[in-house]
DNA sequence: TGGATCTGTATCCGAGTGTGTTACAGAAAT
DNA sequence: ATTTCTGTAACACACTCGGATACAGATCCA
């Protein structure tokens, strides 16, 4: 299945905001670069601040800013922040227990899927916002 | 997204394939016990028959058995054989290329894209089928 | 105080897709 | 020839993501 680019997004989003850290951010601003509409921007950004990644302010000159500096904000807690679910899904009905392979499938494929996330979050803590900033500006 | 679960279901049917090395097994018969409809099945074995994973046999007494030897099967090649896409996808439209941020976005998230896809890979790498049919058998 | 601005939700629509199911042509064994 | 099995095609259903409108509440400012 094609997965979502939330996390993409978000990502793109903690960019932004990193590049104007002295001023708040508008959802609609910030629509404009993600190219999609401020509602989207708003629902991640609700999912980043419920993370404590960024701050909101309600009313005229409100907007989002970053609660901490981008170099203390890490990828792996952005990918935690927009909950993307597994890599890959186990069978929804469950296998069937009467089978000697299938009955022991489940608890199997589990840790494996552990052992991915896991190793996922390891690769995305090595980078910081401040990291992937970095690379954004120089890149060509 | 809850991520589709063809992984999960084709290493279920290796790892039943596994266990009857001597026989072709049907896909009716795989299918009780992976839980699911036999033509969900065999489009499976459809993709890991194009990898060579496995061989197939039409007509009566058909069906399908392994191609090689489970510790000669990596479970990073069922991964790619079974496409599952990517762990996060990219904002479809793309970024807004006006925007100094949005415009390096898409290449920064892509190349990060495929560091985690080649990290998921070789985690998968480190598993035999048969080092993940011995864990279903000891597993209780 | 009143108007403007912005967030935070609720709600709905459309498109895409994964899963399940039926149906059927073709291949192979008996 | 009949049976059994694969390989597809075709369709329905459910789910979810992205996009859009709408509106209450908060805040600033004139």
């Amino acid at each position: 299945m094609a997965a979502n680019s939330q996390f993409a997004m978000a990502v793109h989003i903690l960019a932004m905001l990193a590049s104007s850290r002295d001023e708040n951010l508008s959802s609609s601003y910030i629509a404009g670069s993600v190219n999609t509409n401020a509602v989207v921007i708003r629902r991640l950004l609700g999912q980043l601040g419920h993370a404590k990644l960024v701050v909101s302010q309600t009313g005229a000159n409100g907007g989002t800013r970053l609660s901490r500096c981008p170099d203390e904000i890490n990828l792996s807690e952005v990918y935690q922040a927009v909950n993307c679910g597994e890599v890959f899904a186990l069978h929804s009905k469950g296998p069937n227990r009467d089978c000697p392979v299938g009955r022991n499938m489940e608890s199997v494929l589990c840790n494996l899927q552990k052992e991915i996330d896991h190793g996922i979050y390891n690769k995305l803590s090595q980078y910081t916002l401040a990291n992937l900033f970095e690379k954004v500006e120089t890149e060509r």
